[in-house]
DNA sequence: ACCTGAACACCGTTCAAGT
DNA sequence: ACCTGAACACCGTTCAAGT
């Protein structure tokens, strides 16, 4: 602590995420996140190539958050997990959780959790040349709900509602792959 | 024409939905607006509160934009219709309408589409208390599609697949109204 | 009534300079 | 190698002034 203040590309993605949680997205400037580590805003573009470049690594942290199913479960326990586990990403962080939707899944974190969905997909008898299209429709399902209710759409409902209705999503979820793998 | 410049709410939203059609939603400025008007910035604040207000009236503008299903056919038809529009819509204005998710449909507008969607649910059978609760999954459903398909989520996908899912999408909506209603 | 000019605090970003 | 100071073009917005 005697040191002058360090900086890094984590301490700058921890911060920035902090920001967005306590104020939104448009709170996280460049000067924001700077003046949260006690450091100059040109000081950030040592470790950061510029400001999407930050909102890219914010992304990847909520990926990051989304902890992965246990294996060995089911597949339906499996699934449900992730939905759940997606939805409090989504609540926990509000501000940032829209960008998912508008920024491919192309890191690592993110094509593991569609691979696991492919698995629990086929264990549950589906064609393989449904999966891909079952998890995409799926995970649209999931994401716009965890979205809309992270954006305010729900904001009137009360959470018992909204509880309900995102238990009444996953089990529309287990019929549709029930019919899918007849 | 031999007049001096003219200036309206409806000017300033059409020209501020130009250009998000045209370089995204970043671009659209109080600046650029103003210029596309031949204006100082200055001027756009007599005719609007300020950008949120002009944000708002832009997503007034698509959701005007999403026509309203023809009365007398089956109610399978107008859900379908309306889901068309809204991914109609979309694909048009795909910077604008990220929007919709984060602002609560309040105008007159989106409280009568979502009537539209209450009226085909209790024609289909639908228990009067499941009705609501059926109508903000399935738009959710929709819009959670039509939003990932504009913001780029499923880019890599020709459109062929992307009409496919879609189908799909459809279909699934229509198992889960009858299985509802049964 | 409607538009302009000048001004303010704030953005993201670059570049040369310090240590 | 890492941070700073000064600077630039651009934001949204206010206020007094023009017509």
């Amino acid at each position: 602590m005697g040191r002058t203040a360090q900086i890094s590309r984590a301490a700058i993605l921890s911060a920035g995420l902090a920001i967005a949680d306590e104020h939104g997205l448009t709170a996280v400037t460049m000067q924001a996140v700077a003046r949260r580590l006690r450091v100059t805003p040109m000081a950030l573009y040592r470790h950061v190539a510029n400001k999407d470049d930050l909102l890219d690594g914010l992304v990847e942290r909520l990926l990051a958050e989304v902890s992965p199913p246990a294996a060995g479960l089911p597949w339906q326990e499996r699934l449900a997990a992730m939905a759940h586990g997606i939805r409090a990403t989504a609540t926990r962080h509000p501000g940032v959780f829209m960008l998912l939707l508008s920024r491919p899944a192309v890191t690592g974190e993110a094509l593991g959790a569609r691979e696991s969905v492919y698995a629990a997909l086929r264990e549950a008898g589906l064609d393989p040349d449904q999966v891909a299209r079952t998890e995409r429709l799926l995970s649209t399902m999931i994401l716009g709900f965890a979205a809309s209710e992270a954006a305010g759409r729900f904001a009137r409902h009360p959470a018992a509602v909204r509880d309900a209705d995102f238990a009444c999503l996953l089990e529309w979820v287990g019929h549709l792959i029930d019919a899918a793998a007849r």
